[in-house]
RNA sequence: GCGGGCGUGAUGGAAUGGUAGACAUACCAGACUUAAAAUCUGUUGGGGCAUGGCCCCGUGUGGGUUCGAGUCCCACCGCCCGCACCA
């Protein structure tokens, strides 16, 4: 018997599909359309193990999509502007477009070995100046609609590089490259006003029934609508022009309780004292030291320094607390002014221990014992409490909640201030001041102002006569492309030399995928027919941000009329799978940098590693996800080689459910293609079976068992039962003595139900039993009720709760009869030893407990 | 620091609140073979006993709800993800 050989047959079927024209998306009225989209990737120039698990995952959706009678679109794309174009650029003197394209096609070739049911005909980059364009093109729809605005906010700057940094680009408050210490900088930059729908975005994620509860929850968090109390207070010494302080509060039960107020260093009124006072702008300038992530500012040692100016209680004008500059308080949130209440804020109760602030107690718990000294007391809104030291009765037990809305209503009655409904989403940050990403389609005219580029000129285009050999943007230093004529009057003035975020390249490519050559962003008719996206599949890290501001794009491009308003929620299901998780191998560079290394440089023996190109030790940190920063990839272009693609796919569907992270271990991946292997035997052996055997009854009964089971599996997204159902099916396949019909009907079944995992094989096996045309093609098996069903079930007998016996009984047996049967038992007549159960409990088909 | 999640044999994991460990990996034993590979079959959570059978314990730790908890609730421990300029 010839032996399956996956590197004949994978590129045979690969090329009679795309000959057929399989997997072109093409509109038909007559089926139900479904559109399967996993998150594109960027194109780091090597497909590692993550992208085949993801990629493997989408491509089971859209292939049983396809066999259970759907129009299926399933495109694929790039996500190609970014950052590491110009590490690249830099470091290996290449042109980031040369580096991306180059990548682009290397990765479509590795892809092609998977096997994927793509629609290549639908590729793009965001990178292609034809994407970009029609992305300038909305960008200036927004403008005109208002979505777009500018504002001054705070970036990482490298003052030895002369240089902004990205997050990334920064290690323990120094620059990765200067090894500077980072500060914080001011600069003018293009901001979507995402705020405007903050109440939209958090009351739609109630829609989205087919999203997972930990993502929804995570998004409303993040919008985090709180309703508090909005006040000011009084100052007493505050220079001219501030005669008052703006607070917001989301804990106004509270209002007994501080000692201290506190502004942040970059709040107007700390400016102004900085600029007379040379101790608080040295305080000032200390607290811009370090990065601007939130976890850097929040885990940063707190500092305040006592301005000696008065914050006087709304309440009561006599009560003055002291009026601190702090690092903690953020400018972006609320007012930049906060009202520090340290028995109930751990941040609070810290910076009072810091500064020996008194701590006033507003409420204790009902029972059990009272707050630590050092712990402050936070229990939930919801919680019973008592309130000792409050605007109401002292002593009095109640929720929180309610002991807020009665401090709101005595404040908006006393005139002290107001409620107010806020959100801590902040508008999102469009401006990089990098090369490889899309230029903004404005000019800065000194005339005319910030003029949008006229529609006719976009693209507005990236020069290509660019070098990286000084840190910093290379548009900011173009001498031509950087000045040119006013668009509005002519005269001469300078382009925007900002990029946008990437994030905005990801968030429309789902809708430009219904037409990616279309003369506009998009175009109704396709949109209307495609759109939503019915399955999107892509890492949970993406959970928040991504998906967040493609829920805002999608809302602000049906506002300028180019989605339907029915895809304003554009991923009707979204599934996040785990990460693919690997060692990383680090050594110091001898500036003290870290160093990443690929697994593929490095040797480990005898649980020693080193780099293979010079002994050089390395350090193992223990698996984490697979960045290319990090560069702890694995290349599964090896296994492909060694075993085929069907291998590659089965094993990165077996095993680990599909939400859950998994570590990447090169053992496995021959157990699957040994088993895929057996499978080609099996169905071999059925061609060769017997005309009659026995046992044609039982193995149809088990091959539609393993239909409905396989397809349950598919459809919720368990595809490591699915395969662990079609292992057991395919023992049983091969133990069964069943005649030539049946067997060549089970193994064509298995070939089936397999064929969303194992392309290739299943085609194979399809062809080598006869079927007709190509698999892909061929419908679903459906499974028959009437097989399903057994005539008898073997029911557990527990006492007290433990399993003691069972007894097998017809299914459809009477409740009582039931109970009858397993009294009769012989353990439950021992445990009953002549007495009578206290209970019985039957669950019909499931189980039978005897409480005696 | 804040937000979200995860924790089951040697390993990956299975289990609508209903027989914990399906299905694999690994290990061990057997068949086939001169031998090896390949293939096929079987055993395997821990402990105990009167060992062709029975008992006890067991899903990170400690409590709770329930006839019944891996699953639900509370607290704790550990690990992972995100935190707005990585994509």
């Amino acid at each position: 018997m010839p032996r399956y050989d996956a590197s004949k047959s994978e590129p045979f079927w690969q090329d009679a599909w795309a000959r057929a024209g399989t997997f072109v998306a093409r509109r038909n009225d007559d089926k139900p359309k479904y559109y399967v989209l996993e998150m594109f990737p960027y194109p780091s120039g090597a497909l590692h193990i993550g992208h085949v698990r993801n990629y493997s995952m989408g491509d089971v959706i859209a292939r049983y999509k396809l066999a259970t009678g759907h129009a299926v679109l399933h495109p694929m794309g790039w996500d190609a502007f970014g950052l590491p174009a110009e590490n690249a650029a830099q470091e290996r003197h290449v042109h980031p477009g040369e580096w991306t394209y180059g990548n682009i096609a290397a990765m479509k070739s590795q892809f092609a070995r998977l096997g994927l049911s793509l629609d290549w005909s639908r590729e793009f980059a965001t990178c292609d100046p034809d994407y970009y364009g029609q992305q300038q093109a909305m960008f200036i729809d927004f403008l005109e609609k208002g979505l777009v605005y500018r504002k001054n906010a705070v970036v990482n700057w490298d003052p030895v590089d002369m240089t902004v940094l990205a997050n990334e680009q920064v290690e323990d408050g120094r620059g990765w490259r200067s090894g500077a210490l980072v500060e914080r900088r001011e600069l003018t930059q293009w901001f979507f006003k995402i705020s405007d729908y903050s109440e939209e975005l958090l009351s739609a994620l109630d829609r989205l029934d087919n999203w997972p509860d930990k993502v929804k929850t995570m998004q409303a968090n993040w919008i985090g609508r709180s309703r508090g109390l909005q006040f000011r207070f009084g100052l007493k010494g505050a220079p001219e022009g501030f005669d008052d302080l703006p607070v917001y509060t989301t804990r106004p039960d509270t209002m007994r309780g501080p000692t201290f107020a506190a502004i942040a260093p970059e709040h107007p009124l700390a400016r102004k004292l900085a600029a007379e006072n040379p101790e608080i702008a040295a305080f000032c300038e200390e607290c811009r030291r370090g990065g601007t992530s939130e976890e850097a500012l929040e885990t940063a040692e707190k500092l305040g320094f006592d301005t000696g100016l008065k914050a006087l209680h709304p309440a009561d004008p006599d009560w003055e607390l002291p009026l601190y500059i702090a690092n903690f308080v953020l400018m972006d949130y609320g007012t930049g002014a906060v009202i520090g209440c340290p028995a109930h804020d751990q941040r609070d109760l810290d910076f009072a221990r810091k500064y020996d602030l008194p701590v006033i107690d507003v409420f204790e718990p009902v029972e059990g014992p009272a707050r630590a000294p050092d712990r402050a007391f936070v229990p939930p809104k919801t919680e019973t409490v008592r309130y000792v030291c409050w605007f109401g009765d002292a002593g009095i037990v109640q929720t929180c909640q309610q002991a807020m809305d009665t401090t709101l209503a005595l404040f908006e009655e006393k005139g002290w201030g107001e409620a107010r409904t806020q959100y801590r989403l902040r508008d999102w940050g469009l401006s990089r001041q990098r090369y490889w990403g899309c230029p903004i389609p404005v000019v800065h005219c000194d005339a005319c102002g910030v003029v949008p580029e006229k529609k006719e000129n976009l693209p507005v285009r990236l020069p290509e006569d660019v070098n990286f050999d000084i840190p910093g943007n290379p548009l900011d230093r173009h001498p031509t492309w950087r000045d040119v004529p006013c668009p509005a009057c002519g005269a001469a003035a300078k382009r925007e030399t900002d990029t946008m975020d990437t994030f905005v390249d990801s968030s429309w490519y789902y809708a430009r995928f219904t037409s990616p050559a279309a003369q506009g962003p998009t175009d109704a008719a396709e949109a209307a027919y495609w759109m939503n996206v019915d399955q999107y599949i892509g890492g949970v890290e993406h959970a928040i941000l991504h998906l967040l501001y493609a829920r805002f794009f999608a809302r602000a491009m049906q506002a300028c009329g180019h989605l339907p308003e029915t895809a304003i929620e554009p991923f009707d299901a979204l599934f996040t799978q785990g990460m693919v998780t690997h060692e990383i191998y680090q050594t110091a560079a001898p500036d003290g940098r870290t160093e990443y290394h690929l697994p593929q440089d490095v040797e480990i023996r005898d649980g020693v590693a080193t780099l293979k190109a010079d002994g050089r030790p390395v350090t193992v940190i223990p698996s984490a996800k697979m960045s290319k920063s990090k560069k702890n990839v694995v290349d599964p272009l090896e296994i492909i080689d060694l075993y085929g693609a069907d291998t590659a796919r089965w094993f990165v569907l077996s095993d680990s459910p599909p939400e859950r992270d998994v570590e990447w271990t090169a053992a496995g991946a021959e157990a699957a293609s040994k088993h895929l292997a057996r499978v080609w035997r099996i169905a071999e052996a059925a061609r060769e079976a017997p005309e009659t055997g026995k046992g044609d009854e039982e193995l149809l009964r088990e091959m539609h068992k393993a239909i409905h089971d396989v397809t349950m599996g598919i459809e919720s997204f368990g595809f490591n039962t699915s395969v662990a159902r079609l292992y057991a099916f395919a023992s049983a396949l091969s133990k069964s003595r069943a005649g030539r019909r049946a067997q060549v009907e089970a193994a064509r079944v298995m070939a089936q139900l397999m064929s969303p995992m194992t392309p290739h094989l299943s085609e194979e096996i399809w062809h080598l039993l006869g079927g007709e045309g190509l698999i892909a093609d061929a419908r679903w098996p459906v499974a028959d009720p009437a097989m399903l069903v057994e005539d008898e079930v073997t029911l557990p007998i527990q006492i007290n709760g433990k399993r003691r016996d069972e007894i097998t009984v017809p299914k459809d047996l009477p409740k009582d009869e039931v109970e009858a049967r397993a009294l009769a038992s012989q353990a439950v007549q021992k445990a009953l030893d002549g007495g009578s159960p206290k209970k019985v409990i039957v669950v019909p088909g499931r189980i039978v407990n005897v409480v005696v």
